[in-house]
DNA sequence: TTGTTTTATTTCGGCGTCCAAAAAAATGTT
DNA sequence: AACATTTTTTTGGACGCCGAAATAAAACAA
């Protein structure tokens, strides 16, 4: 509500919405766009014949979804994104490992690669060109070209200052203030963001079901480390410098165990794999945190022996949920969200923390506000950060390329990659 | 980003663009007006010409600000808002009595008043009616018609639902779910909304300071109660239902003292006036939460022992300022904000509060997290919780009437105000 | 006094966007 | 082959913005 208003931002945000309705519902025809835009079907045709001119939007041949059978009157023809116009890289930074994905503008993936690079111990200085030659090795390997990129999105556990590009702190470093997007970024010459692990997979759900997940709602990762990313109003809230929602680092008891952090008592030395082996072993408050990753089978003969009803090891999860649930409580008394999602591998012993979650919930938390939110967990699979950083980085392309076009501001830009 | 765009948006969007700048800077001239909103010359002479048209917009007689001392060419000619152009009413209800103000379309308090009126006892079916009967008396007592009033709103302690129009729980009140804007509505015939009254808060010091206060920032109101009005991106976050930012009832410790809200170890179990007393007096754990209220000698009196040394006080004030920074540590973790701002009566003990508060904050909240955040603690003046109402109705006066206009949907709606 | 300079505001013509209505296109039905 | 039906495009009008030119209202200068 600062930006003036003019047929440029009237054109802009009617082909952002045109777009909008084109990632979320597949291939569209032009009547169709026009209802799920409210927009009139001479505007559409308007619109989408400026994107076709784009290169953005193509008409699709195949008329794959015979959704409505035969019908008389003129057949629709369906148009979608088209996925040649651009390309995304999204790339996970992991442990002394960073996991690569190349994918057209539609989203889908063209090719990816998991490769070992040394983070824990990485200098500052050469750490964002490791990366670049990185990608830049994967874009050779598929064979295209750093112009047709239009944007590389970097996911990283920990605090990400999106603002300065930098990792700010990250389990995975020695290191503080590590640079990464824009080296990245003058190294190939494309514009690269750098965000949260978690930020990235609330950014995957919003794209997988808007519907679902567009209100406001917290999603909480549980692993190695234990993230959340917080969708407000719709959006992914990243706070003024992109260093948001550390849900992992928010303090659960003053005093507790030590974290990876270097303070006490945060969520994530209650409820992270290694925090839940240090409560399993007996000696919590002695033992300082891991910072090497713990194997899954280690993990899962835990839980195995919670399940075979091991007091040690039942009580670990039960620390666990219970830092989770104070903790979820906090934060619904601060954000009273209509959706909490649990995810990460951790949640394989959903059975064992739930029950000391729920309590926790409702120990700390008055009936009135406990009574909106619904606590889901989904189905872990691995591939929902990268998944989310590619979803992200085409949300960004929609509202800062494709949304202007070939007669906006960004003429160049759109030039370069078509 | 879900309305469509076109040139209703256009006209609307830069309306308000106008009226924000006009609340923001106080009278301007035309060209001053463009160069605020980034519109034409032209454009804003059209614009104020509809705005002076509808009676929103006024040009002012006297030059009262000759801020640009005497220059050579055309004299500017100041638009300001019309103060007639419509009235609002603000309500502040608190235990057992209500606080009403008039004030016109430019935030000119034109009265006010204060009445007794049973707000514990209360009955749900009764209670909204009696506000609505203190309303229009006041208007009666000011010679304004109720169709001369655009807007009411109601801020309250505890737990408002705005989207139901009830308190859904308030310490002032020992039923729940009372609905009070609906009926308001129903009675008078007058758009009627209720709010939390530190959101309120938080709206008037957007009002009075939008640079310093529109980032990301949060409002912490100590006294009676804790409360918090939170502002995300400018904008005052009211949470789906508008329930959010109940730091008062987040938690604090698992199995703390009990909070007025029937749940141990709130904040405002350790940080609220009777809280600070019940410290101060001992036995904190067995002693229940008081509901009446506290007399401001009771605690200029603590204060005083505190300040000379009574330890049992000190420890008092220490306990609250531990779990003002935990619970601030654990906001900022989730939220990041660029500012935290303290006021409210228990302000007053902020010499006694503050070292344990920022212990607690170092302790509770990673170095990198911490850093970007300033505290600061405002002079306190009762009035902020009515003015900021005032404020807030005036925005959405601003948002969903005056930015239409008389060519726009809500064309009756502005006929019956003037 | 009268013309000149300066600054604010308005007017005018053009542009881009949207929309409604009419026309055209493309197919099924009879 | 004519008609019906549905999608898409074309046409013409409206509205809002903008730049440029014109106008208004003052101070200044001769």
């Amino acid at each position: 509500m600062r930006e003036k208003a003019d047929s440029d931002l009237v054109r802009r945000q009617n082909r952002r919405l045109v777009l909008d309705a084109l990632r979320q519902n597949g291939p569209l025809a032009r009547i169709e766009l026009g209802r799920h835009t409210g927009l009139s079907p001479a505007s559409i045709t308007s619109i989408s014949a400026q994107l076709i001119g784009d290169g953005i939007v193509h008409e699709v041949e195949e008329q794959l979804h015979p959704v409505v059978p035969i019908r008389r009157g003129r057949p629709l023809t369906q148009l979608d994104i088209n996925p040649k116009a651009a390309h995304v890289v999204a790339v996970k930074i992991s442990i002394d490992g960073i996991e690569i994905a190349l994918a057209d503008s539609r989203g889908g993936i063209i090719s990816r690669s998991i490769s070992r690079l040394a983070t824990y111990d990485a200098e500052a200085a050469s750490f964002g060109k490791a990366v670049a030659a990185e990608i830049a090795k994967q874009l050779k390997a598929s064979h295209v070209a750093a112009r047709q990129v239009a944007r590389i999105g970097v996911a990283v556990q920990g605090v990400a200052d999106s603002q300065a590009g930098t990792i700010v702190w990250s389990p995975a470093f020695r290191r503080r203030n590590i640079p990464v997007a824009t080296v990245v970024q003058d190294e190939l010459g494309i514009a690269c963001s750098i965000a949260n692990d978690a930020n990235m997979i609330a950014e995957g759900l919003i794209g997988t079901n808007r519907d679902r997940y567009s209100g406001t709602a917290a999603v909480v990762f549980i692993g190695y480390g234990v993230g959340m990313g917080l969708i407000l109003n719709g959006q992914v809230y990243h706070g003024p410098t992109g260093a948001a929602a550390e849900f992992g680092h928010m303090n659960h008891l003053p005093g507790g165990p030590l974290c990876r952090c270097g303070r006490r008592g945060c969520v994530e030395a209650y409820a992270a794999d290694y925090s839940i082996l240090r409560w399993a072993s007996g000696n919590a408050d002695s033992l300082p945190p891991s910072f090497t990753g713990i194997p899954e089978e280690e993990m899962r003969s835990l839980e195995a022996a919670a399940r075979d009803g091991d007091p040690q090891a039942m009580g670990a999860y039960a620390k666990a949920g219970e830092a989770l649930g104070y903790g979820l409580a906090r934060m619904i008394a601060l954000l009273s969200p209509t959706r909490i999602v649990l995810a990460g591998p951790g949640t394989r012993a959903i059975d064992l923390i739930e029950p000391s979650l729920r309590q926790a919930i409702d120990d700390g938390l008055v009936d009135e506000l406990r009574r909106n939110v619904e606590i889901e967990v989904v189905p872990i699979h691995t591939d929902m950060i990268i998944q989310g950083t590619i979803e992200g980085a085409l949300h960004q392309l929609d509202r800062e390329v494709f949304a202007y076009g070939s007669l906006g501001k960004r003429q160049v830009a759109l030039k370069d990659i078509a």
